[in-house]
DNA sequence: TCTATTGCATACCTTTTATGCATGGATATG
DNA sequence: CATATCCATGCATAAAAGGTATGCAATAGA
């Protein structure tokens, strides 16, 4: 038995003879007569009576009937599924991001996202470049959104924008009004920093080792939010991104200072598991969030 | 698609290579890797990612694995039934049943079986309620033994006995010797169950919950006999079928508990696939087991 | 670092299977 | 008894599944 010679017994079973079976199959009735004969025989079963109006099922035919009937509904019900999922009709989307991805690029692409495939569940996890890592490592995460270094041969990657940190204090800072500034300055204040594996932290810290100068943490925070508070006691400093900023620089709550010698950017990434294809979600995704296929080139501020 | 595609398809993904999918398959690996790529042409959907030392599933594949398991199994279960349609009394008889069943009525009725028909080839999976009505599903088995809720108009069914189930403790229990009790003394104690979709387990639930009390299991073993072990401590309470701890109540290991207003009793229930005419070896054990035409009357206690 | 091995892909050819056409035989219907 | 209907068979063709040879890439092992 095979499942040809199945599809072709099912049809004619449905349809009362071989003539309207092999119509129905848009084949001719000869190959049909053909293919039971064959069935029954390697069934070594008698499928259906032959009757002058047509054939009748045996037994033995109802009882194959039954299985062939549930064995298509199968196969229709997969390729339904199927192709759902590659249309993007069902399906679901795990993203990792690093903070500042996570805060303000992703929510508006998710939210497209979500207008043009309502079906698909979007997940969204906010934690640091190595928390991302790890969670694509680990399959928990289809895409991960970081805004530091990582492994480039470990991950696909494309490049989605470049970003620059700004020193910014607040406005009752000694700094907040002196103009141009030397960074060996910087030193004389703490610098408060995000958590170790924070893309952000190693930014900061190679740009300060390319100037010679020694990064001190006076603190490790978790929270971009968190860090923007704490400058409020007036002594420290804090290199954030210029998108997470803008509003306190606007209103006044934060300033900007003019570090003449020391600019940190650092280029946002999307990352996926090296050699593993994309499911359509996640594909879909990608093409959504206008990662520039060379990473070296085409840069866009977003 | 068709499903000879999906054939080669399993095949590799069972095998975890295409070349190995081959073997499986008797065919060459080149012939395999066009039908691969056929049916992903044909779904327009990657369903594995080439890895240097073989395949992996994507996750339209794994989609796509499920379908192929559960078709390809019923095929086999209609070529199977079929045959022992065929050579009437030449057949299999292929049992699933829950933990009491499996262990208890069971093995005396295979006994006889065999003894009765010797060359048919008997097999019993123990595994829980919710397995065995897969099982039928798929037609893996053709009878299904179980002691739990099922959905009736999904199977034909008969009712084989009526059992009770029996809070029991370790002789050392703080409740070993204090006569009769009340069901909310019995909230004191942790209590232990089998896992979720054990009819065991779900028969609890109701009869606690239909008492205004509330079953907290702390803890959910997959095997009756593990449970008994664990009682061994001294703290936990279970309640198990009268059958299984007949020979430990005798022996003093356990003790039963007089549980005044908390009875709980449970159908045991042979099922088999709605509308299925039972093939001859079936229907034989059927006979043998006793199992009563009409559900609601002639109990008998086994 | 070089080599052998493993595993997938491609090109080209052969075999098998499925299908088509023509036709014949059986049976019920009017 | 003619006719329509339906299945079976013989022979030819098209489609599919399969095979062999070979190449390429990545890894493992010496």
């Amino acid at each position: 038995m095979n499942l040809h010679h199945l599809k072709v017994f099912l049809a004619v079973a449905e349809a009362g003879s071989i003539s309207a079976g092999a119509e129905r199959l848009h084949i001719s009735q000869p190959a049909v007569t053909r293919e039971i004969r064959d069935l029954e025989a390697s069934l070594d079963l008698r499928l259906f009576d032959r009757q002058p109006r047509g054939v009748q099922l045996t037994e033995g035919g109802r009882r194959l009937l039954d299985y062939a009937q549930r064995i298509f509904n199968l196969e229709r019900a997969a390729e339904r599924d199927l192709r759902d999922f590659a249309q993007l009709g069902q399906g679901e989307l795990n993203l990792g991001a690093s903070a500042t991805l996570g805060s303000y690029l992703l929510p508006s692409l998710i939210s497209r996202f979500r207008t043009l495939h309502p079906q698909i569940f979007v997940s969204l996890e906010v934690s640091n470049t190595d928390v991302v890592t790890r969670q694509l490592d680990e399959g928990l995460v289809s895409l991960g959104f970081v805004e530091g270094p990582f492994v480039r041969s470990d991950y696909a990657h494309r490049l989605l924008a470049r970003d620059a940190l700004l020193p910014v204090v607040a406005p009752h800072h000694p700094l907040a009004s002196s103009g141009r500034l030397a960074a060996r300055m910087l030193q004389r204040y703490p610098l408060y920093m995000r958590e170790p594996g924070s893309g952000a932290r190693v930014s900061i810290e190679q740009a300060y080792r390319a100037h010679g100068l020694e990064p001190e943490a006076s603190m490790a925070i978790g929270s971009t939010e968190a860090l923007k508070r704490l400058l409020a006691d007036g002594q420290g400093i804090a290199w954030l991104s210029q998108r997470i900023v803008e509003r306190e620089l606007a209103s006044g709550e934060l300033r900007h200072l003019q570090v003449q010698d020391l600019q940190i950017e650092r280029d946002l990434h999307v990352l996926w598991r090296q050699g593993a294809s994309l499911s359509p979600a996640p594909a879909a995704f990608l093409a959504l969030s206008g990662a520039t296929e060379q990473p070296e080139s085409n840069i866009k501020i977003f």
